[in-house]
DNA sequence: TTTGCTCATGGGCAATTACTCACCAGAGGA
DNA sequence: TCCTCTGGTGAGTAATTGCCCATGAGCAAA
C-alpha cells in the first residue's frame, strides 16, 4: 500500500515537474533545486510526465491536421513519404497547393549534391508541379521520362512532362522516343529493342526517385481525353474492373495490373522498384479516389502527395 | 517553389517544424533533414512556433496539493468553483500557469453545446488567459463585455479583453460602446439609457458565467497605471478603505462596495448575480491578496482561479 | 545605381537534456 | 532467512538544443 501511494505521489511530482518544465519554462536544474532532488531525477519526472501523457501538446494551425493525416496515410499504407496540403475550400482546380508542394519535394531531390536519377511520369497535375520549379542547375543528375512522347496522332504528347522540366532544370534529360501506346505487344517488343530505347529503359529502371501522376479511368479520364483510347475500349476496361492508370499501366481497385488489357501495348518504362526507390504519386480529387486508393493498396507507389479532403477519404475507405 | 520571404509560408513551416518536434517527437536534426534546411533553421522554426503561440502545452493532472487547497478554498468561501495551479517558485510573472488554467476553464464553458451567455471583465491576467484560447467555433454562445472599451484618453482600452477573445472564438460578441468611467453619475445614466447600451446591459445581467480579473488598489494598481484614476483620487479611495476593484467597481476588505466613491461613475455592467450564475475571478500574487480576499468575503465572486501560494495565504488569513 | 537596413542562414560552441550503467532498498516468495 | 525482482538513484557520457556571430540576399530610400 505504501507502494500505491508512492506511485500516486510520484505521478504528482511528475506532473509538477512537467508543469514547471513545459509551462513555466524552467530548466531541469532549476526544477531539481526547487523540488530538492537531483537533476537526473527531475529529468526522469519530466519524461515520466510525458510518457504518462500528463503533458498534452496541441498545435493551433491548419497545418496540424494535414500532418496528422499524412502520418496516418504513411502508417496505413506503409509509405516512405506522405504529404498532405490544405484543401482549397472553394477548390475546383486539381492543382491548387498540391503543385507547389510537389515542386518543393522535387526541388529537395534536385538539391542533393550526389548524382541521382529522377524518373518522371505524366499527367496534368505533375505538369503543373513541374511548372512551379524554379530554374536550377543540376548537372549531376539525370532525368528520365517513363512514358513515350509521341501522341496518338503522331504529334508530341502535350502532357509529356519531361520537356517542361528541361526548360527549368539544367540537367541531362532523357525523353522516350516512342509512342505512348503501341499497336501491339509485338511492336512494343521491336521498339524496346532499339539500342537507344534500351538504354533509356535501363536508366528508368535505376531511378532513385520517381514522380508520377495518377489518372482516373472513364470516358472523361486523361487516356480518353487525350485520345490514347477510344470510348469503347475505355468502357470495356472499366467493365473489367480497371480503377486507375499510372503512365498508362492500368490497374484495378486493389492495385493489380490488368492482364488482358492495353497493358500489353503500353510503351512506358515499367514503374521502378518500390523496394529500392521512392515512387511518389501526385493526385487529388474525388474523381481520382479509386485510382489513388488502388495504387496505394497495390503498392504501385510508396509515396503520395495529395490534399486534405482526399486524404480523409483515403483513410475512411 | 514559393518565395521563402512570405510570412505566411514561414509560419506554415514553423507549424510543420513545431508539429514534428512536439507531437511527432522528432529531433531537430531529423526535422532539418525532412525539410531540407539546416539544423539551425529547424531550431529557429521550432522556437518561432513557440514564440507565435502555435504550440500550446497543457498539463492534465490533478495535483494533490493544489486540489486540497482548491477544496479548502471552496469550503471556506462557499465557492462554486476553485482552481489552484502550482506556484512558480521563482515566479515574478503574474500570469504564468494561471492563464493556461483559466483558458482551460473558459474552453470548458465554450464547449457546451447549449447556448450560453459568457460575460468578460478586464485585466492583464484575464487577457493572458484569453490569449491562450485555441480557435473555436461557438456560434451558439454570446460573449458580452462587462466594461466599456474606451480608455481615459478616448482611445480603445487596451486591456478590454473581448476583442482578443473575438480573435480566437467565433461567436457573437458584444463589446460595450462606452468609456470605462463616466464624468458623473448623470452622464452614466444618460449613456446607459441608449437603446444599444441597454440591450448589452441586459445581456450582461443574464450571463451564465462571468470571468473577471481582480485589480489591487494603490498608485501602482491598474486603475492608476492605465490612467483611469489620478494619484490623488486613488489615495483618497485607499484612505476610505478600498481594497480592490473588479471591472472598476471598488470595494473594501469585506467586499462591500464603497458608496461615496467612483462607483457612481463606473460605466460597467453590474457584476452578474452570484446566486444564479458563476462569477469566476482570476488573480494571484501577494499584492492582490487584500483584493482577492475582499472579493471572496463579500461574495462578489463565487469562483476563483489562483495559484498555490496565494491560495495558502487566502486560507491562513 | 548606391547606401543602409532588415532578416534569414549556417557555423561554431556552450548549455542543456537523454541515455546507459552500476548499485541500492524494500517487497514478496521459497 | 535468503533470494530475487522491481523500481529508484547518482554518475558519467553522448546527443541534442540554444545562442552568438559573421555573412549575404532582398528591399526601400537616397
Amino acid at each position: 500500500m505504501a507502494k500505491r501511494s508512492d506511485t500516486q505521489g510520484r505521478l504528482d511530482d511528475a506532473a509538477r515537474a512537467g508543469w514547471l518544465y513545459y509551462v513555466a519554462g524552467r530548466t531541469q536544474d532549476e526544477i531539481a533545486a526547487a523540488m530538492s532532488i537531483s537533476r537526473q531525477s527531475a529529468q526522469r519526472l519530466v519524461s515520466l510526465a510525458v510518457a504518462e501523457r500528463l503533458i498534452k501538446v496541441r498545435l493551433d494551425h491548419p497545418i496540424a491536421a494535414c500532418l496528422e493525416l499524412a502520418e496516418a496515410l504513411r502508417k496505413k499504407y506503409g509509405l516512405r513519404h506522405a504529404e498532405v496540403v490544405p484543401s482549397d475550400p472553394a477548390g475546383s482546380s486539381s492543382t491548387v497547393g498540391i503543385a507547389e508542394a510537389a515542386a518543393a519535394e522535387i526541388e529537395r531531390w534536385l538539391k542533393r549534391p550526389d548524382p541521382i536519377i529522377i524518373a518522371i511520369g505524366t499527367g496534368r497535375t505533375l505538369k503543373a508541379a513541374v511548372d512551379q520549379l524554379p530554374p536550377m542547375e543540376c548537372l549531376q543528375h539525370r532525368i528520365v521520362s517513363l512514358t513515350g512522347n509521341i501522341g496518338p496522332d503522331g504529334s508530341a504528347a502535350f502532357y509529356n512532362v519531361i520537356f517542361s522540366m528541361a526548360d527549368a532544370i539544367k540537367a541531362r534529360h532523357f525523353p522516350m522516343p516512342l509512342p505512348v501506346l503501341c499497336s501491339s505487344a509485338e511492336e512494343r517488343e521491336t521498339l524496346h529493342d532499339q539500342a537507344l530505347v534500351r538504354s533509356t529503359l535501363q536508366l528508368g529502371a535505376q531511378a532513385d526517385v520517381t514522380f508520377v501522376g495518377i489518372g482516373e479511368l472513364g470516358v472523361d479520364g486523361p487516356l480518353c481525353v487525350d485520345g490514347f483510347l477510344g470510348r469503347e475500349e475505355m468502357l470495356t476496361l472499366v467493365k473489367n474492373g480497371a480503377a486507375g492508370e499510372i503512365c498508362g499501366w492500368v490497374y484495378d481497385r486493389q492495385g493489380q495490373l490488368l492482364g488482358n488489357s492495353i497493358n500489353d501495348r503500353v510503351a512506358s518504362v515499367p514503374i521502378p522498384s518500390r523496394e529500392k526507390s521512392s515512387v511518389i504519386g501526385i493526385a487529388l480529387g474525388k474523381k481520382k479516389l479509386a485510382a489513388i486508393s488502388g495504387a496505394l493498396k497495390g503498392k504501385i507507389i510508396n509515396g503520395i502527395i495529395t490534399d486534405e479532403a482526399t486524404a480523409e477519404q483515403l483513410l475512411s475507405g
